[in-house]
DNA sequence: CACGACGGGG
């Protein structure tokens, strides 16, 4: 009996397994279709979902077939409306769906077409289809189903309904593992990832896939050490890790800038033989790039087998995080050799490649090739990036009128990269300009209140500075209290300014009061220019040595041993007197000191920036 | 004759 699987399985599958081109497959259709093999319903439904598996990029083909065909099966229509929610056309499964509603009673949707119909609505996120859909579900008596049911849920998770996810799920009597996982998902998703862990914690019994649910949600909602620790525990209790655990406790250590854990994280792959998928590679690549260590993640860049966008994208946007703007043009032709189709989000990357180096005719070239070689619409973002382009090359004139030109309109962060040209080239007028349109966008942008406080201040115009401030009061603005973060024996501190609660603080005391001294013996003046914005009033005074880098940096000096590097990561931009203060230190201390900026990466080294100023 | 060849969560 076995015989007759393999026989229904055989000569179509293996024979299309082997066709990689269009020319194969039509010569393989051809020869079915001469020796009738075609002739029987069941075989060419299988064809057809064959073709279009295998082919997820490509389902033209697929569809062909199947119009050519007078009564196609549900199990054909069925594995179409798969194949296509799947794919970068989801709609397109309506238009199979609808053959089905449309052939009379010929045939009917069953639970598998409800499944993968619902996992379509959440694919193209229209809220009026998936109303409509999860109806004709109700209507069909399919809301029993189980796939059906997990598949609601993770559609109104997309469309950001937590309250319909707990609806669906509270209708299920005996709600299994799949469908408690999906509702886990749905409310890290939608946010409440405290709701998620309560009901992580009460489910009777967790699969791995629960936990990997549990973790992802964690790492998804920025709650970057939680998933750290979840990780922790699942080692204790013994859960099995994949692949996929690891891409989410490598975002975690991306996130804190936790090196030690991400090489740690690395060292675990390797040990297990986790399968290095191309997410996992990319994963690790950008938790390298991020944490500051390019060179380790051009050396897993080029150790990979499989690299595909997001691989390449990645280690540009690494590469010009870093500084190294000329390395990132490189990397991105080398790209287009390998065959690799850019996407928007790696011109983003590109453009801040150009933009770091002041490579200024590159980047506008490769800006204008975007819509011409790729035909990708520049966006927002792209615009954004330009507008840096020129303004950091000193181009503000340019600047300004890529904003004033531009298709949509202009959002605060083409208006914010312009401000922050003004800042560096000291520009008021424009600067006023820019400040006063971002506040427009956007009543409550801190931003932008600190930067053109900044250029008030670097002009000593002090009565601007406190009107500045006066408005931001008076407004409610809230400024993002400064916050500094490093990573000691795999362990991650955070320093917030003015925050003494830390245990060895008397110790850091006493070495920024060291620094203190032997940057004054090296000549060292204060730089009280800059009036810092990001610090209360009362801690004004001090502010300058208190800064929650120049804590974090004294409490490296403390406790790592002579010769490691200091990395930092900082979740505002470093301000001028610190970046000055973190140059000499690098020299006084012979130190190596690493800073992760709110958009880049500093080096420091021998009392020099690898930004060159440039930030 | 009618079975079976598509499903779910990270």
């Amino acid at each position: 009996m076995s015989s007759l699987r393999s026989v229904a399985k055989h000569p179509i599958i293996s024979l299309l397994d082997s066709a990689t081109s269009l020319k194969r497959l039509k010569q393989i259709h051809a020869q079915l279709l001469i020796n009738g093999t075609l002739n029987d319903p069941h075989l060419l439904g299988q064809f057809v979902a064959t073709i279009a598996f295998n082919n997820p990029t490509n389902l033209s083909y697929s569809s062909l077939v199947l119009d050519q065909c007078d009564n196609p099966t549900l199990f054909t229509l069925n594995s179409l409306i798969r194949v296509y929610s799947k794919s970068s056309t989801p709609h397109k499964s309506f238009h199979f769906y609808k053959r089905i509603a449309e052939s009379g009673n010929k045939v009917s949707p069953d639970n598998y077409t409800f499944n993968f119909l619902v996992r379509a609505c959440a694919q193209i996120l229209s809220r009026e289809t998936g109303l409509l859909v999860h109806g004709s579900v109700i209507k069909h008596g399919f809301d029993n189903d189980p796939h059906v049911q997990s598949g609601l849920i993770f559609m109104y998770a997309e469309f950001g309904c937590l309250g319909y996810c707990h609806k669906v799920f509270e209708e299920i009597p005996e709600p299994d593992v799949v469908c408690q996982t999906a509702i886990i998902s749905a409310c890290a998703k939608c946010g409440d990832v405290v709701l998620a862990r309560k009901m992580f914690d009460e489910m009777p019994e967790r699969d791995p896939i629960a936990w990997n649910a549990m973790l992802a949600g964690y790492a998804q909602c920025g709650e970057s050490r939680e998933a750290l620790n979840l990780f922790h525990l699942m080692q204790i209790e013994g859960v099995k890790l994949n692949e996929v655990s690891m891409v989410s406790v490598l975002s975690a250590c991306t996130h804190l800038g936790a090196l030690d854990q991400g090489r740690w994280a690395h060292v675990y792959i390797e040990r297990n033989r986790l399968k290095m998928t191309v997410t996992l590679g990319t994963a690790l690549i950008d938790m390298y790039a991020k944490c500051g260590n390019m060179n380790k993640a051009m050396e897993v860049f080029w150790a990979v087998k499989e690299r595909n966008v997001y691989t390449w994208t990645s280690v540009i946007g690494g590469l010009a995080m870093n500084g190294a703007g000329d390395k990132s043009l490189e990397l991105f032709s080398l790209m287009k050799k390998d065959g690799v189709c850019p996407n928007e989000v790696t011109f983003v990357s590109l453009l801040r490649g150009c933009s770091v180096v002041g490579l200024v005719e590159e980047g506008r070239e490769h800006f204008d090739s975007m819509k011409t070689e790729y035909g990708i619409e520049p966006q927002l973002e792209h615009y954004g990036c330009l507008v840096d382009l020129y303004g950091r090359a000193g181009c503000l004139d340019e600047a300004l009128n890529v904003i004033n030109n531009m298709p949509m309109k202009p959002h605060a962060g083409a208006w914010g990269a312009l401000l922050n040209a003004c800042r560096m080239y000291k520009n008021m007028e424009m600067g006023e300009l820019a400040s006063r349109k971002i506040v427009e966008l956007e009543a409550k942008n801190h931003g932008a209140y600190v930067l053109l406080s900044n250029i008030y201040a670097d002009s000593y115009n002090w009565d601007r500075v406190s009107n500045v401030r006066q408005i931001m009061k008076a407004k409610g603005v809230k400024k993002l209290p400064g916050c500094s973060v490093i990573e000691v024996d795999g362990e991650v501190h955070e320093f917030f300014v003015g925050d003494k609660s830390q245990p060895r603080y008397d110790e850091i005391e006493i070495m920024l009061g060291e620094i203190s001294r032997r940057l004054k013996l090296a000549g060292y003046v204060a730089n009280t220019k800059p009036v810092l914005f990001d610090i209360e009033e009362e801690e004004k005074e001090d502010s300058l040595c208190k800064h929650s880098e120049k804590v974090a940096i004294a409490f490296g000096l403390i406790s790592l041993k002579e010769g490691v590097p200091i990395r930092i990561v900082k979740n505002l931009r470093v301000c001028w007197d610190c970046h000055d203060v973190t140059m000499m230190i690098s020299k006084i201390f012979n130190r190596e000191i690493v800073v992760r900026d709110r958009n880049r990466f500093h080096h420091f080294k021998d009392g020099k920036c690898s930004c060159k100023g440039y930030w």
